[in-house]
DNA sequence: AACCAGGACACAA
DNA sequence: TTGTGTCATGGT
């Protein structure tokens, strides 16, 4: 009914699940209309589609180059391959046949670091809320089609900085606040620089995230693995632990050190992206 | 109505 | 290094 008013942009793409790519935990800006996937990526309104032999997807302004769209959806990656170097074990073969065409996305680092440090002892379906409020009250409003409900983006670091406890308290992140306050302000007083962190090794990059406040491993390792592409860095949360404990360790209780070294040696060179198949799959399947 | 959520932090042992 | 209590808030 509005298609006059969006400018449309084709992927051919094989293997792609959408559905599975936007709901996995990994990213909460995106809702599902009845016309597709509605979301904002760097102030700009996008709607995206699965067709039978790729990805369509809709802007409201006509866009010139499409290399940064392409880049946030992974379109280019060669997915068998990632899926050729996950162990051939059965959870995890059942994971990739529950989950097949999960992709990781390429996220914007502060609002994927941002995201990841309300995430803590949270329930997916609220950070989504909280990410919404915090997008509503200090975002811009970004260009939508016409006769479309208002957008905004995700609130820069700056504008995080310059909020009172109170005010973000007022958007249900509760004891997170302070955290999110003091690691913008980091962010935007140059004491620490993301840019940098691509270019940087693992470990290296790990550190400089783990010296924020209200980042700890598993949140490092989150930012690490959907902002910056690190593809082995393993985020292990409480589902993560169950299911390792449950599939690899005949039930029982390991520690920490004991769970990391057996990720990094078992799930090989992708193994944030065989981290994210078992994520998924234990969380909508969970059977067993 | 309890229980727990894609944890981090300070502190103890 | 590993274990415990605490921190808000609301979904299931």
């Amino acid at each position: 009914m509005n298609e006059e008013q969006t400018h449309r942009i084709f992927f051919p793409v094989k293997n792609y699940n959408l559905n599975a790519t936007l709901t996995s935990g990994q990213v909460f800006g995106w809702h599902q209309q009845l016309e597709g996937w509605e979301g904002v990526i760097d102030s700009k309104w996008i709607r995206l589609q699965l067709t039978a032999d790729g990805l369509q997807v809709e802007t409201v302004t006509p866009m010139h180059e499409v290399k940064w769209l392409a880049h946030y959806l992974q379109v280019e990656l060669d997915l068998e391959a990632v899926l050729s170097t996950f162990p051939p074990d059965e959870p995890m073969q059942a994971a990739v046949k529950a989950c097949y065409g999960l992709r990781i996305l390429r996220q914007n680092p502060w609002e994927c670091l941002a995201s990841f440090i309300l995430s803590s002892s949270k329930q997916i379906v609220q950070i989504q809320q909280i990410v919404k409020l915090l997008s509503h009250r200090f975002g811009q409003p970004v260009a939508v089609p016409r006769g479309h409900e208002a957008r905004y983006s995700f609130p820069s670091a700056d504008r995080i900085a310059r909020c009172s406890e109170k005010e973000l308290r007022a958007c249900k992140m509760g004891f997170r606040a302070p955290y999110l306050k003091a690691t913008a302000q980091q962010l935007t007083d140059g004491t620490v620089n993301l840019s940098q962190l691509d270019r940087m090794g693992l470990e290296a990059a790990r550190s400089v995230l783990l010296d924020l406040p209200g980042v700890g491993h598993k949140i490092a390792d989150c930012v690490l693995l959907f902002a910056f592409g690190f593809s082995n860095a393993f985020p292990i949360d409480v589902w993560i632990r169950q299911a390792l404990e449950e599939l690899y360790f005949d039930g029982r209780t390991v520690t920490q050190g004991q769970l990391q070294e057996y990720t990094v040696n078992h799930f090989g060179p992708y193994a944030g992206y065989a981290q994210q198949y078992l994520f998924h799959y234990r969380r909508t399947i969970k059977h067993l």
